[in-house]
DNA sequence: AGCACGCCGACT
DNA sequence: GTCGGCGTGCTC
């Protein structure tokens, strides 16, 4: 028997099958998704591949095939299905092979498991204290200290005795052949939810939300399987509907996954699930460490938990018979990889479902375009949530031309609205929330009188000022000390541009000096728990404003915030990227989804330059509908995603001119594959960072309606750069419909 | 990727 | 004559 092996090398010319012998001792243990270790190269070096399949024939020269050594026992296993799975993310989104089946496998090497050895004593008490004066008499001084502390607990720590009382295992081994005590390997799963708050306490549905759970239940149980969008408004309760879904599901012994971004991972969403599911639920998260996700996998693998819940990796949670991936925000763009195979969660997962027989549901308070199209398509089915549950109310939203506010004569951050409201609140002892919107937006330090911006040397970003009197680098790391005078003109009108939180937080504090104020951004997060630690430090109303960036408007339940100010609504509006418009008012929205989720109604202001965009008018009408019509005519009329797709080329190479001269070929070359179909091909462009670590970077768009021809022709360019000797210094990726201009 | 092979120049 | 530099090509 043969077996096709993928070898553990990252490299295009080594991304293709190799054919071993498999050695009859091993044939009985080898499965496709095992790793193995084979003799690989001239040097026969011992390498570390993966089984991808079995054949009987062999399709190469027989006298060249070399045999499997052995398993490889620092590799966890990789379901056969999750291997299906990697060779799809392979052909849709690019990269090698290994990279596709490395990142279905969550970790890459087996971590030491944390045995707890136990000794236990069983001899009776009097016969040890006989056995110890032995031991003394003897001069046996480590059997001794053994015995003396088996004779104080009946049972000690291996781990415990051989530090403190630096006892080796021979001693152990001594007193274990004489019957005093027994070894016994205890193996213990380390869980990362500690509390159990098991109490599940009755909810009442609302009517809609009655009416998304039947409708998923019915075809569930009929066997029907497919992908729900949850279109549900900020606090319809979105949560207890999923929490419904999954409990159908492991009441037919089926497992669910729940994905949720990394940054809404909280505490408060976690004990929701683990009060309804208690020891069957587990969580994955980025600080989690090496061996508390192994025991994870190990736990989901052997089938002893039902609900796995984390960031886009836990997507690949090895469970014997998944029956339902739930995607909450789903139109958050951290569910798209930054690393190659560039895949986004949401396609993934609903090609996952579909080999394991699973279904989806989808939940967002604003869907991406693209889930609300496939929607329109009926390639979803669409569950509505319109109102919110029990008494809150949709918020009242206003929006506030800030160049009035300028002609007024106010210069202030806070228009006079705002500030109006927020004395209001501050009297009735309600609290409030500053969004500033940054995306996009880094405190950077520029000349007033030349206009010089100061950029890291080496990727061509501005530098962002910090607190400490240093400018960093976001993408390398390169730090320099906050300039006096400019570089460039010698002028000494230099400083940060722009209001951050930081000074926002500041002029608050002046403005309403008896406020307690709460500031939350990268600065302040930074800290193991600093996120956890600020967020329940506000919902216990330990402060009565709340300024922050993004992360404050993710998915946070204050009851008594009636009050939320959005500045500079449109900053995220011009960046060069077609999905500003929407990114915006899925901010905006977001953002006023914080507002009165209490008893108390909330208000809303959203300041702005442009109030005649309709992404902000939409957003302050709380108009999704509206909304995705406006924007898909424009995704329509440009030929952007969802309408049609769309290819980033990125290319990456040290020598500018050589990769100008690469990228001028590849566009030659990709324009004579288009043939007589209509692919556009647009660029070469410099990405708007076009030097990371001084590797330059150029980017080539196609667009295209049908995934399918451009997949042909992602084919095709790689193997063009494969064979075309001058393309060797140069790094080339992939990205589907990307979520973030280059 | 990593290593052997091979073809050149500089050296004991 | 031999050692070691790097460019080239192959790996089941």
């Amino acid at each position: 028997m043969y077996a096709d092996i993928i070898i553990d090398i990252t490299h295009e010319k080594l991304d293709k099958v190799f054919q071993y012998r498999v050695p009859e001792e091993l044939e009985g243990d080898l499965r496709t998704g095992a790793g193995v270790i084979v003799p690989f190269g001239r040097g026969n070096r011992e390498t570390k591949g993966y089984i991808v399949g079995f054949s009987e024939t062999c399709d190469y020269d027989a006298e060249k095939i070399k045999n499997i050594l052995r398993t490889d026992t620092s590799s966890v296993m990789i379901e056969a299905r999750l291997v299906a799975l990697a060779a799809w993310m392979k052909e849709n989104y690019g990269g090698t092979m290994i990279q596709a089946l490395k990142t279905v496998l969550p970790i890459k090497r087996t971590e030491q498991q944390k045995e707890q050895r136990i000794l236990k004593r069983c001899i009776s008490r009097e016969a040890g204290e006989k056995k110890l004066e032995e031991y003394l008499h003897k001069n046996q001084k480590a059997r001794a200290r053994l015995m003396a502390a088996l004779l104080d607990d009946e049972e000690v720590e291996y781990s415990l005795i051989s530090q403190k009382l630096n006892i080796t295992l021979t001693v152990v081994r001594a007193l274990e052949e004489q019957g005093v005590l027994k070894i016994k390997n205890h193996k213990i799963y380390r869980n990362p939810v500690k509390e159990k708050e098991q109490q599940r306490h009755f909810i009442t549905y609302t009517e809609e939300q009655e009416r998304a759970i039947r409708t998923f239940e019915n075809d569930y149980k009929k066997g029907i399987r497919k992908t729900y969008l949850l279109y549900g408004v900020t606090g319809s309760g979105k949560t207890e509907v999923y929490m419904e879904m999954i409990r159908q599901v492991v009441k037919e012994k089926r497992q669910a996954i729940v994905l949720i971004p990394e940054i809404a991972l909280t505490y408060q969403t976690v004990m929701r699930f683990y009060r309804t599911f208690g020891e069957r639920v587990s969580i994955m998260n980025s600080r989690l460490s090496a061996g508390e996700r192994y025991d994870q996998m190990m736990r989901a693998k052997k089938g002893e938990i039902d609900v796995m819940i984390g960031p886009r990796s836990a997507l690949f949670t090895p469970f014997p018979s998944l029956g339902l991936i739930v995607i909450d925000e789903e139109h958050e763009a951290a569910y798209k990889s930054e690393q190659v195979p560039r895949y986004h969660a949401r396609e993934t997962a609903i090609e996952r479902a579909s080999l394991e027989g699973a279904s989806v549901v989808l939940g967002s308070a604003t869907p991406s375009m693209e889930a609300f199209y496939r929607c329109e398509l009926g390639e979803y089915t669409l569950l509505e949530l319109k109102r919110r549950t029990a008494k809150a109310e949709l918020p009242e939203v206003y929006t506030v031309d800030m160049r009035e506010e300028l002609q007024k004569g106010n210069r202030s951050i806070l228009s006079d609205r705002l500030h109006e409201l927020m004395e209001d609140r501050l009297k009735k002892k309600e609290q409030i929330i500053l969004f500033l919107n940054r995306r996009g937006y880094a405190g950077f330090l520029s000349c007033r009188s030349c206009g010089y911006v100061v950029k890291c040397p080496h990727c061509d970003v501005s530098l962002a000022t910090h607190n400490n009197g240093k400018m960093v680098c976001h993408y390398c790391g390169y730090e320099e000390t906050v300039a006096k005078k400019c570089p460039s003109c010698g002028s000494p009108h230099i400083g940060g541009f722009r209001a951050g939180t930081q000074q926002i937080e500041e002029l608050v504090k002046k403005e309403f000096p008896q406020a307690r104020v709460l500031r939350m951004d990268l600065d302040t997060t930074r800290s193991k728990e600093g996120h956890e630690k600020i967020l329940s430090a506000f919902a216990n109303e330990e402060a009565d404003i709340l300024v922050g960036t993004q992360m404050i408007v993710k998915g946070h339940d204050f009851p008594n915030v009636t009050l939320v100010g959005v500045l500079a609504a449109d900053m995220s509006l011009y960046s060069d990227d077609f999905r500003s418009a929407e990114r915006t008012f899925e901010l905006l929205t977001q953002a006023a989804g914080r507002a009165g989720r209490g008893k108390k109604k909330g208000e809303v202001v959203i300041q702005t330059y442009s109030p005649e965009h309709y992404s902000i008018q939409t957003a302050a009408r709380q108009d999704y509908q509206a909304f995705y019509t406006e924007e898909m005519n424009y995704r329509e009329l440009m030929g952007y995603p969802p309408a049609e797709h769309l290819m980033a080329v990125l290319v990456a190479c040290e020598d500018e001119a050589l990769l100008e001269k690469g990228m001028h070929y590849l566009k030659l070359y990709a324009m004579r594959i288009t043939k007589n179909r209509k692919v556009q091909v647009i660029g070469p462009a410099a990405p708007a960072v076009g030097k990371v670590k001084d590797v330059y970077r150029k980017v080539l768009y196609l667009k295209q309606e049908s995934y399918e021809i451009l997949i042909e022709m992602k084919d095709k360019m790689e193997q063009y750069i494969e064979l075309n000797r001058g393309f060797a210094k140069m790094r080339i990726q992939f990205d589907f419909d990307p979520m973030s201009g280059f």
